[in-house]
RNA sequence: GCGAUCGUGGUGUAACGGUUAACACUGGAGCUUGUGGAGCUCUCAAUCCGGGUUCAAUUCCCGGCGAUCGCCCCA
């Protein structure tokens, strides 16, 4: 190749290289969500990322999958969607089988999605998200329980309750405002997804009062909204949450969720750092969406949290997890001659679950051992004549400096007692 | 998709319309042929890509690509 061709090694725009670092995060992570998940009884699924395109044109609204999808055309004419989210794949799977799934299902998985728009802090076009789904169970212990799940990942992952908040509404609140105020059913999208940026929007009264050209309902509107600020059943979710072991709901009505499909409870855990005062994620019930497979109608509630929010929140609360690769040993090769005796050893260690990697790198001893500790490989032992000879190895642990000589048989344990 | 700002070795910075693009860290080699973290010596390595203006562009202009911020949108 000459040197004109060279290759890029960029990334593709909006996605993310992981690097062993940064693989170790998401490992973190991910083990962290799949262990709170299996704590509840949810069962972990998986699914292709490829989807018709017609999944989500039927849910979602037009300007989505044409304009914020990577969607294509494959060699049969098929129209194809790389998914944006996962609930339409979710409601799909269980629309499918339907009959033979036992109800409720509680069901997770942790999956990549993409979206095609401009990339920004916190806002790639590929991440990776946990979904957690609670299908075919209405009522208040399921809505509570979404959550205390959602609660129970953001504990596990270090945070406390002070550090964030979880800010609970519920769809029936505004339905009930808008009906009361006589505001018409084509509306109420287009005035909920205002609502939802009415922080971010100065005129949002001059706003309001354009989309209902009705001076008096937006008065009588932003009255309602002001008077109403809880429900009896937000309170009967907040005493059932209080015994599921979450302190932290407030109930907040000006929670709306931009998408249409959720029809009861809402929430959004919301940072509490001053310095990262945002939304990280949320979900809520949506009891429509099964129905529209054809079948019957299946309540379900769920919720999303992205793996980029969640780096940035342990970033901002100092919670990132120092890395530590799998390796436990490394083996350092003094001479040619003691290759054939440390692929022996390391056999033998494997065969005792210890994760071992050799170097046979033939560079000097020292070398060797400030390769191990920057890749920050706890122990390394040395093989080299003497090693060969008696039989005998000097662990060295590379934090504290101290070795410990050994047989070949007492490695393992010795490596285990001191690795905790 | 729109607007703004930015783009120099692997990383973080510097410089200038004009000689060989500087410094630190990192990487490699050595001082030191069986034990790391210090020190010293040497060394590899960069002006995002394309076009324009100019005697001369890394610098100025335009376009592309990328990053960040905002808008839009938010699964």
């Amino acid at each position: 190749m000459t040197k004109r061709e060279k290759l890029s090694t960029e990334s593709y725009k909006g996605v993310r290289d992981f690097y062993p670092e940064d693989q170790f995060l998401q490992r973190y992570l991910f083990e962290h969500m799949e262990r709170v998940c299996e704590l509840f009884g949810y069962e972990e699924y998986s699914a292709s990322i490829l989807e018709h395109s017609e999944l989500y044109r039927s849910k979602t609204s037009e300007e989505i999958v044409n304009e914020q999808t990577y969607t294509f055309t494959d060699r049969g004419n098929r129209e194809v969607t790389l998914r944006p989210e996962m609930t339409p794949t979710l409601a799909r799977m269980i629309a499918a089988r339907s009959r033979d799934i036992p109800l409720p299902a509680r069901w997770y998985t942790i999956a990549n999605v993409f979206r095609y728009e401009r990339p920004q802090r916190g806002r790639l076009r590929e991440h990776w998200q946990l979904n957690a789904d609670l299908v075919g169970a209405e009522g208040v212990e399921a809505d509570a329980e979404i959550i205390a799940v959602a609660h129970g990942v953001m504990r596990s992952l270090g945070a406390e309750e002070r550090d964030f908040e979880i800010r609970v509404s519920d769809r029936r609140i505004l339905d009930s405002i808008y009906q009361s105020v006589g505001i018409a059913k084509e509306y109420a999208a287009d005035i909920t997804r205002l609502l939802d940026r009415r922080a971010k929007v100065d005129d949002f009264e001059k706003r309001l009062t354009d989309m209902i050209a009705h001076e008096e309902k937006a008065v009588k509107l932003i009255e309602e909204l002001e008077r109403v600020t809880s429900s009896a059943y937000l309170e009967e979710l907040r005493i059932t949450l209080e015994r599921m072991g979450v302190h932290n709901m407030i109930v907040d009505t000006s929670i709306t969720r931009g998408f249409d499909y959720y029809t009861g409870m809402i929430f959004e855990v919301y940072d509490t750092h001053e310095d990262n005062r945002r939304s990280l994620f949320g979900g809520g019930r949506y009891d429509n969406l099964l129905g529209m497979f054809g079948g019957e109608s299946i309540p379900a509630v769920g919720f999303g949290m992205g793996d980029v929010t969640a780096r940035d929140f342990l970033e901002a609360h100092n919670l990132l997890p120092e890395y530590a690769p799998a390796t436990e040993l490394m083996l350092c090769v003094v001479d040619k001659e003691s290759s054939a005796h440390a692929i022996q050893l390391a056999q033998a260690l494997r065969r005792e679950d210890v994760t071992v990697a050799i170097n046979f790198s033939g560079k000097r001893i020292g070398d060797q051992i400030r390769q191990a500790d920057k890749m920050k490989v706890p122990f390394v032992i040395a093989i080299g004549e003497k090693e060969r000879v008696e039989g005998r190895y000097a662990i060295k642990n590379l934090a504290t400096g101290a070795e410990m000589t050994l047989p070949a048989d007492r490695i393992a344990e010795h490596l285990f007692s001191s690795l905790g």
